[in-house]
DNA sequence: CTTGCTAAGTCTGTCAAGTAGACCTAGCCT
DNA sequence: AGGCTAGGTCTACTTGACAGACTTAGCAAG
């Protein structure tokens, strides 16, 4: 690899930090992956991820804030009023990110005895996976074989 | 969505938690971000990252540990001899876990001025982006076409 | 040979954030 | 009235981030 292209131009635009600084927090992720496996109640998601009350409390309420997750009263029979937290279709599409952590933690941080979850297709049953792709249609079979450019809000550095 | 059947299953032994551990701190995405655009010094990470030095060395040296960066000797003529950090294959494989901030910072917490990088296909400079896909070729086009079931290693609650 | 420069760190003191555990509050139930 | 539960908040402590100065090795210029 020659010297790169990218020392050229200004790292402040990128919006892989901007989406870090929404999600970029160390008990987010784990939140959000109880929020996709249905969890809606703060105290499943206090007792599931083992973030501390406090903590927990101020991430749902970025969360919240953030329009990633909504957060709706609603009332079980018998029951008084509670709120759930769901996610919003902006915080759904956060699912790649969490999809691309949990298979490389099954391939490189894995435990014995195999994955713990598995992600199937809804209508076939097939398992799910993501795979890199390009407009052409070609299939990539590695990062090696993507090259990032610039792009229209790049920034050359003085 | 009924009672999720995630409350019967211990979240311990999840590898999202796993790969977290390995990567999930603050600065380790925005270091893994520079070294997949090609920067491999320690000074040119720190001014691009903008981490604290003392950081920016102690999350190198975790990454190095954990196999995901390899640290090298070179030297350039006249120079002294330097070292750099370079992804390693278990790092490359994280690529998707970068591609996919990257597509959800471009769509939810963009700058104007559209996207200052892009990902291209290098064999035909075609746009890249991650697809879910199933084993029996389906392409899904959102995250509630995928059904998670618990897998070989799920551990029920007690 | 002394002084300076650069890369790649380490050291220090300060301050923000995370953490554990107790406490609080509203509404329902007995 | 008293107790239970969900969903928090309060307090005190400890860890980690941070800025800025210092260190070290090797090359180079004077």
């Amino acid at each position: 690899m020659a010297k790169s292209w990218a020392l050229d131009y200004d790292p402040a635009t990128c919006n892989i930090a901007a989406a870090l600084a929404v999600v970029g927090e160390k008990w987010t992720f784990l939140v959000l992956r109880e929020a996709f496996n249905g969890i809606r109640r703060f105290d499943d998601m206090q007792r599931r991820t083992g973030a501390p009350r406090q903590v927990l409390s101020s991430r749902l309420s970025r969360l919240v804030a953030e329009g990633i997750l909504g957060k709706a009263p609603y009332q079980e029979p018998g029951q008084r009023l509670r709120h759930e937290y769901r996610l919003t279709e902006k915080g759904i599409e956060l699912f790649p990110v969490i999809a691309a952590l949990l298979a490389w933690g099954d391939k490189h941080a894995a435990a014995p005895g195999g994955p713990p979850v598995e992600l199937t297709h809804r209508d076939c049953g097939a398992p799910v996976f993501l795979q890199l792709t390009c407009s052409q249609g070609h299939v990539l079979g590695s990062a090696r074989d993507v090259t990032p450019i610039p792009g229209a809000g790049a920034r050359r550095v003085a």
